[in-house]
DNA sequence: AATTATCGCTAACGTATGTTAGTTTGTTAT
DNA sequence: ATAACAAACTAACATACGTTAGCGATAATT
């Protein structure tokens, strides 16, 4: 009866957590069984449940961990006296770096937010509702500044946020360029075109 | 027993395909349920096995039909004579149109492949990395050509391709703009960032 | 050292799922 | 009208899944 490592540090949930990250990414939430689980865990499917309360649990932790994070990032910004673009900017740094360093649960808090249930599904879906008008809102500021291109803020924002979960790609590909180049060619491509032509 | 209705020039399978593309999409291939799709048909599950072979096959139906048509497109637009960037422009307003009148399908094959067991899932992943490819190449030239941003091509693909999937936000959204507006959104701001600012 | 709480195990339950077998009903062609 | 085929039905199977109950072992606390 080998108990699950602890670095004391760390709880034996929160390892859960980070394995489920991991296997609900690469099998999705509905085709990643607690059998799956138990085993990347070391230990058996029941034994589970004695840290955790079933497997929307799982999938709840993930998705809001998330979603807070990049909630309390834009509220920070937000109060920064800097130019919309430079909110931007900052706030696309954040999202690509988040992709690159904490890819399995964003990954899977973009994707597999679907299977939460009700009380959870609504107030996920809000969130990010909410986040995209913020951050539409910052587009549009800096429209009226005279400092982005006219463009569409729902539409834009909806290419940067996708743009974004792209990085997915770069995580599977085999010859990877460095995380530093990644960053810098998508701030590149994606702030170099919001910025007026002249 | 009421027999699927059935408008003579489309077959019953095509019928029960294009249901299946709904559903995968609500709900994600693995969480659909035969019992769901034969529902959503008017019919009992075990009918629909007189029209396919398994629930798998349904899902390699909507795939590849997704896959070859984008395929055939890049052909057809690499032999045309025109500069890189229009037919940069030209593919993606192929696929903007794609995701936008066949959403439910190029949806699917976009987020379910996963789920294809393996003669078709490498298959599968080989027409997609083939692809990616010929589009880098494309964009490689127009910047040898001076015609496009000197931009690292892998990533800018990855921008391109993930951009567009954003589509499906359009899609959710309570008040939609129309789709010519989107489409022409989309291109400015996607091809005015490739282009150089002067 | 003794007690208590923590954690893992085995066994099992109930349910849902993809699919098959065999039969019946409806449609089409002779 | 009847034969032949297509397509629907009912019943059921095997399997996989999430989860619970109850017991034994290990670690923590006194």
């Amino acid at each position: 009866m080998a108990r699950i490592k602890t670095d004391n540090n760390i709880s034996r949930k929160e390892i859960i957590v980070a394995k489920a990250a991991q296997l609900f990414r690469e099998k999705g939430f509905k085709a990643a069984s607690m059998r799956d689980l138990a085993e990347s865990v070391g230990v058996e499917a029941a034994s589970l449940y004695n840290h955790i309360k079933s497997k929307t649990e799982l999938l709840h932790e993930l998705c809001f961990g998330v979603a807070n994070r990049f909630m309390q990032k834009i509220e920070e910004v937000e109060q920064e006296k800097i130019p919309a673009g430079e909110k931007i900017e900052k706030l696309l740094r954040f999202h690509i770096y988040e992709m690159i360093h904490h890819y399995e649960e964003v990954y899977v808090s973009d994707r597999e937010w679907k299977h939460l249930s009700d009380p959870y599904l609504s107030n996920f879906q809000n969130q990010r509702r909410i986040y995209r008008k913020r951050l539409a809102a910052i587009i549009e500021t800096g429209i009226r500044a005279g400092e982005i291109e006219p463009i569409d803020a729902t539409t834009a924002v909806l290419i940067l946020l996708h743009s974004i979960s792209g990085i997915e790609s770069w995580h599977r590909s085999k010859h990877k360029i460095s995380p530093e180049e990644l960053e810098n060619n998508m701030i590149t491509i994606l702030v170099g075109g919001l910025y007026p032509k002249k």
